[in-house]
DNA sequence: ATGGTCGACTCTCGA
């Protein structure tokens, strides 16, 4: 895995860029990973890490704001049209806090850190569901299922039983609940393959692990709500997608972990 | 498993 085609794309919620770098940094080097999508930087562009990423040899393109919200796209390969957010009339300050496209390589990338949506009963909930609909109007409008596409991050919703424990007593969850998963379904009708069902169709491993739950990690207590999501063609050069715990088990853990996706761009 | 822990920032909110 060292030619010049092997392409390795990653996935991860950092809860805090700055807080996590002793976690990000190491990895990227050890991993030889190609683009890193960070979603919940939590930090404002004028205090980004840029430097840090500089000196390891990746570009770093990012919009945060303060506290909240937040995405970044490290690349160890040029990095062109870079754009954040939506571009349709329902247009909020945070969703280019939350939506950042570029094209590396000749594959077009899209990160999303999409709302959590707080309780089914609140008004962020009806927010997260318009977020699928205008998602999947980008989609239809902005690329073509012909492309190479790549869409990931954190999605925030468990898409089938299979992807969350104790799935018959999340029922009522924002990250579970029948509409919002029938909302990332139509997201998916595009033409998008999850990848790492398409390499591990029956494995209940998860991406997130809460961390108020005691031993979450040991007794399996999590959710995939980290995807990453390709285009057919792209699709057919992926080589493998899977989960790294290490962020979930370091000494100074993360709630999220790392998802990671292998592309052979020659095949 | 049926509670609780982080991170950012003021102290309580969001996840």
């Amino acid at each position: 895995m060292t030619d010049r085609s092997r392409f390795r794309v990653a996935t991860f919620n950092a809860n805090s860029l700055r807080a996590r770098l002793h976690i990000i940094i190491p990895w990227l080097l050890d991993k030889q990973v190609d683009v890193l999508c960070i979603q919940e930087t939590k930090v404002q562009d004028q205090d980004f890490p840029e430097d840090t990423f500089e000196k390891i040899g990746y570009h770093v393109v990012f919009r945060g704001q303060k506290s909240y919200n937040g995405v970044a796209i490290a690349s160890r390969h040029p990095v062109e049209g870079i754009s954040f957010g939506f571009n349709d009339n329902e247009r909020l300050d945070e969703d280019e806090a939350r939506l950042i496209r570029c094209k590396i390589d000749g594959i077009h990338l899209v990160n999303t850190y999409v709302p959590q949506g707080k309780a089914i009963d609140h008004p962020h909930y009806q927010m997260k569901l318009r977020w699928f609909d205008r998602l999947k109007k980008l989609f239809e409008t902005d690329y073509s299922p012909d492309e190479n596409v790549l869409w990931c991050g954190d999605i925030n919703v468990a898409p089938e039983p299979l992807d969350v424990y104790a799935p018959g007593k999340k029922l009522k969850h924002v990250c579970f609940h029948e509409a919002i998963r029938k909302a990332l379904a139509k997201v998916r009708e595009w033409g998008f393959i999850d990848l790492f069902r398409k390499f591990h169709p029956n494995a209940k491993e998860y991406t997130f692990y809460d961390y108020r739950i005691r031993n979450a990690v040991k007794n399996g207590l999590g959710w995939r709500i980290d995807q990453i999501y390709t285009s057919r063609p792209l699709a057919a050069m992926a080589l493998d997608c899977w989960i790294d715990l290490e962020p979930r088990l370091a000494e100074k853990p993360s709630d999220h972990t790392f998802l990671v996706a292998d592309f052979d761009l020659d095949h």
